[in-house]
DNA sequence: ATTATCTATAGATCTATAGATAATGC
DNA sequence: ATTATCTATAGATCTATAGATAATGC
């Protein structure tokens, strides 16, 4: 199997995952059948099961792939940056917006919830913490933080209306986790009022 | 309607609802089909229809129940505290000890994720923000913080095995609130190494 | 007589597969 | 000849209701 076949097989597969990916924008996975999937994929029923054993598998592939989308996102948006509380702001201030810059993506990462394997790694707060930069007890805690009060305040922007206001409590929540990790007020809020770089 | 008949109906609606309970603790809600649900309350599967019109129904009525249990038990704890900060603490610090404390009630709420309508109420940390004990910019964004970082917590604490490692990540997870909220760090942990009331 | 419960089932799903079809590989 | 796709369907659900049964109310 080589050419035209294998670039048909990889189109229908990822037809399918992006009609997952649309799907789970507004729907609750677990009420939808594999015949709408294959429909909005506009793919033969039978050919679902030639790419996936079950529906599950399905829609875990599709919001990894959405988490690599937003760790590529955020690596170009971070690595020239020096200052891991920095890097952290911009993670979490570009996340937070998603609810009007990125719309599919928060809503998908939203119906995830604690489960999504997003851009804000434990090995990055170690490092941060090793260079004395961050300061917490725990680094699983000081992570359960980070992921669960950027989902709570991406949950607030999705029924928020005004895009200023969602960019206003994005900035307030990484000033806030700065706050958790040691730096004085002012400190925060300087690193918080650096320009966000293009997402 | 009066008399033994109303209380045979209630019994038959608790049962229902407590069997939705023990059912949450351990299956996705999508899954669990009406006959597993009145089999397992040792009901006639009509009988289900006499008080509910859909599963989901049930099972949002079964977290609802939970969220009462867990907000009076909270209440009960706090309810001689002065100090808003140490009301705040004692609630995270006893329901990220559910793991081992209530594993039932954990593994709803961790179920339940960012819509479990849980006892940290935003008009506590308001209050708490007008007298002056607790900082922040935004009551949202720290009501969001406060509810993310405690689930985020929870959820690892279900994974965890050792209880004393999950009272020390509760009793972390304080201390990186109160931080959060601007106290500093001696004051913080003051306030967490405070005697813990009986749950 | 009234009311809730229970049993049984019709009708509507939904999944997984079998077999036919169409396109590429060699 | 091989491979993936498509169509059609068997079998297994699952929901919602209709009608029978049992118990209380008056």
């Amino acid at each position: 199997m080589t050419g035209r076949l294998e670039r048909r097989k990889a189109q229908t597969r990822a037809a399918l995952i992006d009609a997952a990916r649309t799907l789970l924008t507004s729907r609750d996975p677990a009420g939808v059948s594999i015949q709408e999937i294959t429909d909005a994929a506009d793919v033969g029923f039978g050919s679902f099961y030639n790419h996936f054993p079950s529906k599950q598998e399905l829609f875990d592939l599709a919001v990894a792939a959405v988490a690599d989308e937003h760790r590529a996102m955020i690596r170009a948006a971070t690595e020239g940056l020096t200052d891991p509380a920095e890097a952290l702001a911009v993670a979490v201030r570009l996340t937070a917006r998603f609810p009007h810059t990125h719309p599919a993506l928060a809503r998908i990462i939203d119906r995830a919830g604690l489960g999504y394997p997003g851009p804000w790694s434990i090995d990055d707060l170690r490092h941060a913490h090793a260079v004395g930069r961050l300061c917490f007890d725990d680094a699983e805690v000081a992570s359960a933080c980070v992921s669960g009060s950027l989902l709570g305040v991406l949950r607030n922007g999705l029924r928020a209306g005004d895009p200023s206001l969602v960019d206003q409590a994005a900035d307030r929540l990484a000033v806030s986790l700065l706050r958790m990790f040691g730096l004085v007020e002012g400190d925060a809020r300087k690193v918080v009022n650096r320009p966000l770089p293009a997402a």
